[in-house]
DNA sequence: TTACTATGTGATGATCTTATCACATAGAGG
DNA sequence: CCTCTATGTGATAAGATCATCACATAGTAA
């Protein structure tokens, strides 16, 4: 497999990592980590982040559009929902580089 | 642990992220999985997707900034290595997520 | 020293992302 | 029907990211 050959393969990547990559996109991570909330609810756990109404319902559209979640309409509300639990996971290796950077940068000030 | 609590955290989180959101630094990613490489190494095998020397020199400052890489000199040349060799890994988690839009998709068209 | 090679970087313009405002839609209940 | 509530979306302006060019630096080697 050359690297051309794997070239619409990063692209895909790419488009959903950029889907992950965002605070108050993470933060919506955090909150449906342990099953599925309406957008109320999101966006009233969110307003301690100083996210507003209209704004957490566009970072939900890109984090739908990049395949993380899932809605299920209900009445009035939205549900949104994980569709790959493994996301939640994987952040440990985002962690990983956080502590080793973190470790580096204490280490530059001795 | 409240959100607001986590907020610092998942600034970070989104900064590694970013560091890795773009098709050219996920083929660097892929270029460097199996050890460490020059620059002039990279941006040959980079070539191939049509990116440039300066531009792939920028890229590897990215992933420098963001914690994913080390550079080591020697000589004229410049060495890169992958930091955490999970984030190779954790791409799995990404190939999962597109996996599960492609067979949606795809049901879509039946 | 001079010339060459490998890499990095300032400036710039093009393109994407983000936050915000006002407005739009759609379901619920009277 | 009208009104209220929950959510989404067009327009816009500010800011970030990206690719490119030309130039800068630093090590090598003659």
């Amino acid at each position: 497999m050359t690297l051309a050959q794997n070239a619409e393969r990063y692209e895909m990547q790419a488009e959903v990592l950029r889907a992950l990559a965002h605070p108050i996109r993470l933060a919506v991570l955090d909150i449906l980590k342990d099953g599925e909330r309406c957008v109320c609810e999101i966006v009233e756990a969110l307003a301690s982040l100083g996210a507003e109404r209209s704004n957490v319902s566009r970072h939900l559209a890109v984090m739908r559009q990049g395949g993380l979640v899932r809605d299920r309409k209900a009445g009035l509300k939205v549900f949104y929902e994980l569709r790959t639990p493994c996301v939640t996971g994987f952040l440990s290796c985002v962690d990983g580089v956080l502590h080793d950077r973190l470790a580096r940068h204490e280490k530059a000030l001795t």
